[in-house]
DNA sequence: GAAGCGTTATACTAT
DNA sequence: ATAACGCTTC
């Protein structure tokens, strides 16, 4: 089977001997390049494990591989395909020699911000006013994927006073010491520990860049300054071929640097630009309102996407009074579709924010509409998750001392001070069952603390069986903690069957950890044909016959937070454009103009700006309607909140 | 001194 | 839902 291709794209597919960066519109068929072109050097005889795709999240790389399986057969698992942190990670764990990273711990966000917090709560007695902890890692984290020294990040990019940034840098610090005493390694120190091995170490360069004769990268503008520095130092003989779209970049708040698309051509000798330009998802009523978009920005983006199909269908921008007449009126719009023939998975539902889809999720549930939420607290991101997750992780290694003090502070009469007290006495000790043996001397008659732990190890080998008997063990001390325990539980079996398919519950653990899984109730019961509902960053890369994209109103296109600060307000107006080309054949785009929490956000914010992207528009470009429903009925809808997702 | 409880405030995007 | 905080109990 072939795909066919235009031909840009086929010159583009079966380019050959140079570095190439190709600029592609939204919907001009990167995807389809990408692949066509993976098929085609295999089809020169390229050995497939020479080749090596990085994509941005691992569902793109799934669908990659999916779609070129049906290409060419089977032949392909054997091409690398993941993201960049998947990829790095999977790199060191098969040269430990160089990395010795084998018994790393990989934390999420989550932990992150818990690890901070003990190391800002050290501070905090003595400084006050410290940002919190969650914003202590941002600010850690930005200053890595843009590889630059905590201080100077500080200095030339925030406004704090200067002896805060003084306590800030030694924070960063602290917590980059902690993370190496625990042997955690966070999303950053992926990236940042094989770009630096890379570059400081020649003979592991030479040997990493003599792994693979080609890399294809997908969203090339989202990639951060680290990463860039990785596929510089993987690059010849190998060839890149990086595809990206400047008008696409949304991801500027953790460090991705366009320049990576802009300087492509000065930082790669010998290397050529290439461009996709024709359109083959929308309509053309589509396309004139997102060319409309980006032709009110300051920045000249030089893109006009132009349809290949020629049905206009102008989009529509629906007035509510209130979120819940905008959820009820798409609820009943999707309910209408599918009784007159349409499937529910041809119709997606575009949020800013996980929380600005609240009114909408409540309206599904109560309506009966099979959905699934991408992009919100993914499971292993439930507490009641976490405190199995954590029981494992303890019997893992004695020194994850995160993993120890939610697992000890879950019984009673233990707090964090004791916690801590038990995990210092640990650490010394050279083995688990040592640091068993310390602990049970000072647990004295609880020993069920420690029954618990071992039982896990009893079964260490069976990663489903593990989850069985952890949840099996907690379960009294869960029911006390929780009192929705029977919506719970069922967590846990869906947790044992995808455990199920690991070699062992550490690679289960890790897996999830990289690429979490978000599971609505619906997802769980592995459904097929469900309205997607997702966040726009979630949305990239994805297409859907109809759209809808809510609260498309002031402080939130922009975003309230984001306004009076040109590059931000920017990127806000990117995730809008991505936004609207994800529609094939209609957009429908709705607003309330009550003055919600968010836009009297912004009079709290003291900013006054009229900088709304939606002002001023043509009649030429959209269809407005006025769909008042009358007075609201707020208390008539139990109202779904992010956190009790699942 | 530490644990535990009730009260209050809280909000973006994510590998 | 959960973190932070102050207050009471062990």
């Amino acid at each position: 089977m072939t795909i066919e291709l235009n031909p840009q794209q086929k010159h583009a597919a079966e380019f050959e001997d140079r570095h190439a960066l190709v600029l592609a519109g939204a919907g001009t068929g990167k995807t389809r390049t990408i692949i066509a072109r993976a098929a085609y050097l295999i089809g020169r005889g390229v050995s497939t494990h020479r080749l090596l795709l990085l994509t941005f999240t691992r569902r793109a790389a799934k669908e990659m591989i999916r779609r070129l399986t049906q290409m060419i057969g089977e032949a392909d698992s054997r091409i690398m395909a993941g993201t960049f942190h998947h990829f790095c990670l999977y790199t060191m764990r098969r040269m430990p020699k160089y990395f010795g990273v084998e018994n790393a711990t990989v934390i999420d966000r989550d932990d992150q911000v818990q690890l901070m917090k003990l190391i800002r709560g050290h501070y905090h007695k003595s400084t006050q006013q410290l940002p919190r902890a969650a914003e202590l890692v941002n600010l850690c984290s930005y200053a890595r994927n843009t590889n630059q020294a905590t201080a100077d990040y500080l200095e030339q990019h925030t406004e704090y006073d200067p002896d805060i940034m003084e306590v800030i840098v030694k924070i960063a610090q602290d917590f980059t010491h902690r993370k190496q005493l625990n042997n955690y390694l966070d999303y950053d120190d992926i990236l940042f520990l094989f770009a630096k091995k890379l570059h400081e170490d020649p003979v592991l360069r030479d040997r990493i860049r003599g792994f693979y004769d080609h890399i294809l990268v997908d969203e090339m503008q989202d990639t951060n300054p680290l990463q860039w520095l990785i596929l510089d130092g993987m690059r010849d003989p190998a060839k890149l071929f990086c595809v990206g779209d400047d008008a696409q970049s949304i991801y500027a708040f953790r460090g991705a640097d366009f320049k990576n698309v802009h300087a492509f051509k000065e930082r790669v000798p010998d290397s050529v630009v290439l461009r996709l330009e024709e359109n083959y998802r929308s309509t053309q009523g589509i396309l004139d309102l997102s060319n409309w978009l980006l032709r009110q920005s300051s920045i000249p983006y030089d893109k006009e996407l132009q349809a290949h199909r020629r049905t206009l269908s102008k989009p529509k921008l629906i007035d509510f009074d209130n979120e819940f007449d905008e959820a009820r009126w798409i609820a009943q719009d999707l309910i209408e579709r599918h009784e007159t023939g349409a499937d529910w998975k041809d119709h997606m539902i575009i949020t800013r924010t996980g929380w600005g889809a609240r009114a909408v999720e409540s309206l599904m549930v109560e309506n009966n509409i099979p959905y699934r939420f991408i992009g919100g607290v993914s499971l292993l991101q439930a507490a009641h998750v976490k405190d199995l997750l954590c029981l494992i992780r303890a019997a893992a290694s004695h020194l994850d001392e995160l993993a120890w003090t939610r697992y000890l502070t879950m019984w009673p009469r233990i707090g964090d001070v004791t916690a801590t007290r038990m995990i210092e006495a640990m650490k010394p000790e050279p083995s688990i069952d040592q640091a068993l043996d310390v602990l049970r001397a000072r647990l004295k008659d609880r020993t069920q603390i420690i029954e618990g732990v071992k039982g896990v190890l009893d079964y260490w080998k069976e990663p489903s069986r593990i989850i069985q008997e952890a949840a099996h063990f907690l379960k009294p001390l869960m029911m006390k903690r929780y009192d929705n325990w029977d919506l719970r539980r069922h967590d846990f079996e869906l947790l044992g069957r995808l455990a199920g398919r690991h070699r062992s519950i550490m690679a289960f653990i890790e897996t999830y950890t990289l690429d979490p899984v978000t599971a609505t109730v619906v997802e769980r019961l592995e459904q097929d044909d469900v309205v997607t509902l997702t966040t726009a960053h979630s949305a990239k890369g994805t297409e859907s016959p109809v759209c809808y994209i809510i609260r498309v109103e002031p402080g939130v296109y922009p975003y309230v937070k984001s306004m009076g600060i040109f590059e931000q307000e920017e990127e806000e107006r990117r995730i809008l454009y991505v936004a609207m080309t994800r529609a094939q054949d209609e957009l429908i785009m709705t607003r309330t103009y009550q003055r919600g929490m968010l836009y009297s956000a912004a009079g709290r914010f003291g900013l006054q700006e009229n900088n709304y992207f939606m002002e001023d528009l043509d009649d030429d470009l959209v269809d407005i309607e006025d769909a008042g429903y009358g007075p609201d009925r707020f208390s008539d809808y139990d109202v779904i909140r992010p956190w009790n997702r699942i």
